[in-house]
Order: C-alpha cells, then structure tokens, then sequence
DNA sequence: TGATATGGATTGTCTGGACAATCCATATAA
DNA sequence: TTATATGGATTGTCCAGACAATCCATATCA
C-alpha cells in the first residue's frame, strides 16, 4: 500500500526517491503511467510546485519523460547497439545479431537519412584535426539518420575540400561504395582511425535535430581518419543520443584491458 | 550592452538563451560568475522563480553550476583522457603526452583509490556476462579513484568466486601487478575483452560516490574478459563523469571505420 | 592578538494561486 | 454518417512571497 511517508516534512527530494524507487523496483514498470499531479498532491500533501519539482529531479535522470497533458510515464529502456569499429550497423539490444537484418527488412524498419552537403570553414577542433588553417574550406557531408521514422544519430563528415573536390562526396546522395572508398580511389587510403568520445548534455540545437526529451544525455564521438602519411583524411562528429544507444567495442587480443596501476 | 530583450514577455527559455549565448560567445569565460539572481531579475523583468527556472535550465545542461551561497558560475571544460585499451592512466587533455607522468609526480596528483572487497550475488547483467548461475557468488573489488582529491572514477570488478577464491583478489589492497595478472598465474589467461558503453544520468548513488553536479552525465563502461576457450574471467563496471573525461579509442589498421550504407 | 558574534548577500526550498496549451472523449449539428 | 463544437483532464508557464541555509566579511569583545 506504500501509503503517504510518515516524515513530518515531505519535500521533492522524497516524492523522486519514493517513486524511483517503485520505478526500480518494478512497481511501476516500463511505459506505465504515473500518478498525476493532482493524486501525488494528495498522497504527499504538498503544494502542486513540490511536486513538479520531484517528478522534475526523475525527468531529469532520464527515468521518466511527461506528455502533456496525458500525464508522466516511466520511459523504456531499449537500446541499439553502435560499433563504430565495423560500421554504423545499429540493432535493438534484445534482438540476435543474426536476425537483425532480415527483421530489418521485414518489419520495414530500413533505415533512411537526410543528407546535406555544404562547403564550410571548418570548426576550430575540426580544423586542428584536419590539419587545416584558418583560411582552409572543408566539405561537410551533414546526416540525420532515422530508424522507424524516430531520428537516431547525426553524423557530420568533414573531409579536406582539395580532397574531397570533383568527387561524389560533393553530391548530397548517399554514397553506396562509402565515403573512404571514393577517396581510397582516389589514392587516400586510410588505415587507422581514432575515436574520441566526450559525454555531455545536447546542446538545444541537437535537443531539436535529434528530438531529445529531457535527461538525454549525448556521446559526441570525433572520429578522424588517417592516411598511411598519418595525414588526416576525414573527421566525423557522431552525436549518439544516450537513450538509444550502446556502444560496443570489441578487443580482441589485447592482453590487459584493465591493468592495475602499476 | 547586452541590455534587456526587447520582447514584451521574457520567459525562462529566453533568459536561458541569452545567458548561454553570452557563454558560447565568451562574454562569460570558463569560472566566471553569472549575474546575480535579483541582478537577472531586473535586466529580465521576471519574476524570480522564472529566473531560477532559466538558470536550471543551463545548470541542466552542465554549462553552468551553482555554489551557494555566492552565485552561478560558468562550468570549466578540462576534460582527462580515457584509454580503455592500454590501461586506467589518465591525464588532461591540455597536457602533452609526455610531460604527464612527470608532472602526476611533480604536483603531488598522484591517484589514490579506495578499496573494497565483498563475495556478493552478483547483479543479474553482470551474472549474464559471467555466465553464473543464479546461486552462484563473485567477489567484487570496488573502487574509486581520485585525482588531486577529486574523484574522477569508480570501478567494480567481479570475478567468479571460483577463480578469485585464495588469490589476491581476495584481499582490499592494491595489487601491483594486475588482477589480471593473478589470474593468468593461476592459469587463466585474458586474451580478449568486449566493452560496452551506456550514457545516462548518474543515479543518486552514483552523484554521491562521485560527488556529481547536477547536468552531468555518466558513460557506464561494461568490460568483460575472456579467456582463449571463451569463458568470462572478470566483468568490470567503470563508471566515468561525463565532464571529466574524453574517452579515446585508437584504430590502428581498420581499413574502414566509417562506412556508408550499403 | 585572537576568538566570537553579528549581519549581509546569495541561493535553496516550499507555499499558493492564476492562466495557457494540449489532447481526448463526448455531444451536437449538418 | 460525418464533421464540428464543447468541456474536461492534465501538464506548462509565470507570478509573488516567506523562510531556511550557507558562507563571508566585519565588528566586537576578551
């Protein structure tokens, strides 16, 4: 019956800990609905701004999202899983790897993407990863990437405009044989990579491309490709919103991936 | 000048706007203090609880953390880097490579950890990852690691209590070598690992054992080691502040880690 | 000199109320 | 039957005020 709390005093602290914990302990599960306002006015006896306040502390851990004015829900937790070492492959968690792609097809979840190509000086940290100066253009191939109509990762690609110029990465289609082929064809093979990933909340800009409700933390992944010269070829910026995504990295071979310090 | 809005009606997204506009622009450098509330009061014209809504707002965002009782200040960025494939060392990202280790030893930054040891059930996606049963225990070292008296990391290592039972595993000190090390002696080599990164916001526990701000997201790291039959030797959950850490990930050799769809 | 007290500045929490915005189900009208 | 209007439920936004908590600088006192 987990009544009202007996403390004398009932502020938004205890409203997030009593309901997390019926989220935590399955009381409340997936997608259900929480009481609203109104009955926890009643249940805690507090104002109607504690309240929001409490049910505000759980939307921002990301464990409950509002839809007015239908009320709050406990958010679901699916997520696809991203290896950025073999592609940008991306499948729901509880599905077996083999299955994916046929249910992908089936199920007509093909994913699409816009795209958008545009001729830019390139940001500072783009820039210094590219080797650019500051008067140096780059090609910036823009993608949105959608699964099911929901929007799950932009990835932006800047690529050094004297390589990219006359080739079909200019052209705002997608590009089947990939972006390192053209250029690989082009005599600019890369041959390693380096993934930096920053955690942060979305700027409001990524809130609106990436529909991020509140409490969506993002990865914000660099990715910067090398040629054999160690000259950079590309940088890609991946922002991966929190609540869709697992990313997997696999190591195969490497002998102490946790080593104590020494 | 920078003076009010023109707009007749100043609501929290626009303070919130303006405010972060002036950050981004560096009107308001990294330790800066924002105005005052009743200073943002009057240059809005708002009430104060839509001020503090409009501050909440980027305090949501990690761009600006509060220190009561002397005022907002605009959030620094000095994130470290995060190698999971070599080992735990981590360092500024505006420190040369090389200079770091000497300069740990220089400025008295070296790490300090906290130990703890348990024979636990394990978490059942920990016991998944280990292939334990459910009846079957783990010991768990658990850590938490601190740079110049700050934490920047915990993490909980299992290992099957088959394996650990006897070694130095077992006992809450620092082992120089290696857990890892310990198990290869006792014949169980890692010869690969799998990890899986999560980003969300931290849970209460989590904000307190790494003294989080608010707006500040986590990347939970699930690493897993294997042996060369495929066997679990040790699952290991890192949780790493989103504001304190680049996690950089080097690609030697994989031809193409950005691929087009095909 | 040194310890203690006081007051000021600032943010944190809570109350209570008013109106707007959005979606849904139902009732009504064409 | 179909379209339109209405009202209810619920959350979103904003206002105004009261008091608590915390830290700091200053003044006071021993």
């Amino acid at each position: 019956m987990a009544a009202a709390p007996k403390r004398r005093r009932v502020g938004k602290v205890e409203i997030a800990t009593d309901l997390r914990n019926q989220i935590v302990r399955g009381d409340l599960g997936e997608g259900d609905q929480l009481p609203t306002e109104a009955a926890l006015i009643d249940r805690y006896g507090t104002s109607r701004n504690t309240v929001r306040e409490g049910l505000a502390i759980l939307v921002g851990e990301g464990l409950v999202v509002a839809k007015r004015p239908h009320g709050y829900f406990v958010r679901d937790g699916h997520r696809m899983e991203y290896r950025p070492q073999s592609d940008l492959t991306v499948r729901p968690d509880d599905v077996p790897k083999d299955v994916f792609l046929t249910e992908l097809a089936d199920a007509g979840r093909t994913p699409t993407q816009t795209i958008d190509v545009a001729i830019v000086r390139p940001p500072a940290d783009v820039a210094a990863r590219l080797g650019l100066s500051d008067d140096e253009h780059a090609v910036v191939r823009r993608r949105v990437r959608f699964l099911e109509g929901a929007p799950y990762m932009t990835n932006d690609s800047y690529f050094p405009l004297t390589l990219a110029q006359g080739t079909a990465i200019m052209s705002p289609e997608d590009i089947a044989r990939g972006a390192n082929r053209v250029l690989a064809d082009a005599g600019h093979v890369q041959v390693r990579a380096v993934d930096e990933f920053t955690i942060r909340m979305p700027t409001p800009d990524e809130q609106h491309r990436l529909a991020l409700g509140p409490g969506t933390p993002v990865a914000r992944q660099f990715t910067t490709g090398y040629d054999r010269h160690g000259k950079a070829l590309r940088v890609a910026i991946t922002i991966l919103p929190g609540d869709r995504h697992t990313i997997v990295i696999d190591r195969p071979g490497l002998p102490d991936p946790e080593a104590e310090p020494s």
